[in-house]
DNA sequence: CACTCTACCTGTGCGC
DNA sequence: TGCGCACAGGTAGAGT
């Protein structure tokens, strides 16, 4: 399941990688799959994408933004979310549409940019700026600093494994890494964020930015047999039952805001100030 | 306003 | 073996 890191690590592939989508030009698109496209993406159209040229890929949270020129020197963006199961990738043109293909970008040099999502969960957009996606997101979870973090934090009174989860709090978070920061973090998933004791928003802010980076720097994570992206070994996600690696506890699997949310119950005890 | 819940999807894996 | 069903999860939008 894509998150923040992997991500990352589908931009600078595409970004970096040889060949780069960097200048290179829509020679048609094929809408395998209308729904692919956002209701909210306000200007998605074929000929509009037909003869623009990659100038910038870039991301804001769990979106990847890509910034087009077309040929009168309009700027446009085209924004992806890969939600749970969206995979973006280039391949030789023959290999432009299969059997989950749901956009495909035939591009000027015999490569395709290819969007594949088995679920249908993930979308794209047209858009002229990218804040129509982005704007009502919190800041980038790799790049926020202590101060905003814990004053953001104090100003909710929810649980602070769903309000990691809030895009609008910050970018980039999904379950997984939810999951591993409050483990890393040492505090249970159910603590109040209001209630969280100083040391723990900034034991909390430095497991978020550990975690996301040694994931990146992993290429994403790899959750045996259900997930494979890069090589980041996950500590309690999805290892119900399983020994802690720090105590030898059992982890714990239980629901928290209907999201499947593991943690280990000795190293992630109450962190809250209450002396409850 | 602040927060919670459901619909959207389909491949996987389990129980019978 | 084969069938049916619950489950997984990010976000928009509806509900409380």
């Amino acid at each position: 399941m894509p998150e923040l890191p992997e991500v990352e690590s589908v931009v600078r592939s595409l970004r970096d990688g040889c060949p780069s989508l960097i200048g290179a030009r829509v020679r048609s698109v094929n809408l395998v799959w209308p729904g692919v496209v956002s209701s909210t993406s306000d200007c998605f159209d074929e000929e509009l994408l037909e003869g623009c040229r990659f100038a910038s890929i870039g991301r804001v949270g769990k979106f990847l933004l890509f910034g087009l020129k077309n040929s009168r020197g309009r700027s446009l963006c085209l924004a992806v979310h890969l939600r749970m199961t969206g995979r973006l990738f280039l391949v030789p043109e023959r290999e432009a549409v299969e059997r989950h293909t749901r956009l495909a970008l035939m591009l000027d040099d015999g490569l395709a940019l290819r969007f594949d999502d088995p679920r249908k969960f993930g979308r794209v957009w047209l858009i002229d700026d990218p804040s129509a996606v982005t704007g009502g997101m919190g800041p980038d979870a790799l790049a926020v600093g202590f101060e905003e973090f814990a004053s953001r934090l104090t100003r909710y009174r929810r649980q602070i494994k769903p309000l990691l989860l809030d895009q609008s709090f910050v970018a980039g978070i999904g379950n997984i890494y939810a999951d591993e920061s409050l483990y890393r973090a040492g505090i249970h998933p159910c603590t109040i964020s209001a209630d969280l004791a100083p040391d723990a928003v900034r034991r909390l802010h430095a497991a978020i930015a550990t975690v996301l980076s040694e994931a990146v720097e992993a290429q994403g994570a790899n959750i045996d047999g259900v997930f494979k992206a890069g090589s980041f070994v996950v500590s309690v996600y999805g290892r119900e039952g399983a020994s802690c690696r720090i105590c030898g506890t059992a982890i714990s699997k239980i629901r928290v805001g209907q999201r499947g949310t593991h943690f280990c119950g000795h190293c992630q005890n109450n962190c809250s100030t209450s002396t409850t």
